[in-house]
DNA sequence: AAATCTATCATTAGCGC
DNA sequence: AGCGCTAATGATAGATT
């Protein structure tokens, strides 16, 4: 709000940044305050000013005491659950995007395979593959195309006869 | 804010008070988060809702125990220092509002005297007066309507003839 | 540097679904 | 109960003094 909407980003500007730490300090307390009578939530805010190590604080009760110790009794977890800060949003963010490329990945390699089904079926020689490329191909064959489940286990039995190192993508196909 | 301007006291109505509770609990959570990258500040909320045992909290860093350990270790008398709570906060407002009283009064009064001296223009008798009021006329006089300087003055030299109860006014006139 | 003003953006109370 | 809407109030960035 304001003449100009900023980005949400740390004020470079000194000067810019220390009017703006005290007009929002007491915005942000008449909020702790307001919410505080408003609902009659018990709240305290504590907060260090940008260099300074004398903490501004609010509570609604008289001791700031009277919330902070309750709430440095519960245990830990039971806190963690609750909470909600910078590093777990973004640790959150973090898993969400993980997990988006982890599912990427996988659909990538499910292509990859898709493909290679395909050069198998054109005839392609599966010696030369990794174990799990070839147990990645039984999965795709016993899910999705099973009209290709014959070659594959006739490629199977030729590797079996090679030699024991093909015995656990034996077991892999049953 | 909203379509009504509202007395800020306790909600009676306990739906409305939950709505409200959440949609400012949210904006209040908003408001830290900015703060803090804003300014770069550390800093530390918690809010215990109405019925619940379990507060919300938010912290800029990973643990808020970051925050409350250091606060809690200051001693009690410098945490006091800084400390703005309800009680202080209420005891701000009253001051604010008994300034703001008598600044009103203050103009009320302004207000008053120039009525009077609008009288005195049309030729109202100055005699009966007290002593504050003919020097509040003075100060009128002296600062916004220099034309009327000469009655006045002349009421001066009168009040100063009847005797000694006046002499006051007459230093204050000079 | 601190207080005041003001154009602009932000929050939210009440309502309807 | 919760969501979306919107008219109002509220907060505040930048400018001015």
């Amino acid at each position: 709000m304001g003449r100009v909407k900023m980005k949400l980003a740390w004020i470079e500007k000194a000067a810019a940044r220390n009017t703006s730490y005290k007009k929002r300090k007491n915005g942000f307390l008449k909020k702790v305050k307001e919410l505080s009578t408003l609902c009659d939530v018990k709240a305290c805010a504590i907060i260090y000013p940008c260099g300074g190590t004398v903490p501004e604080v609010w509570s609604s009760t008289p001791n700031p005491m009277d919330i902070l110790v309750p709430f440095m009794q519960e245990p830990e977890l039971e806190r963690r659950k609750k909470m909600v800060n910078q590093v777990s949003f973004l640790q959150q963010q973090n898993m969400k995007l993980e997990e988006q490329a982890l599912k990427q990945e996988k659909e990538n390699k499910e292509l990859e395979n898709i493909v290679l089904l395909g050069q198998c079926l054109e005839g392609k020689d599966l010696s030369g593959l990794d174990l799990e490329t070839i147990s990645s191909l039984s999965w795709l064959v016993d899910n999705k195309l099973k009209l290709v489940k014959e070659k594959v286990a006739k490629k199977k039995a030729e590797m079996a006869a090679d030699g024991e190192g093909y015995i656990y993508s034996l077991l892999l196909f049953t």
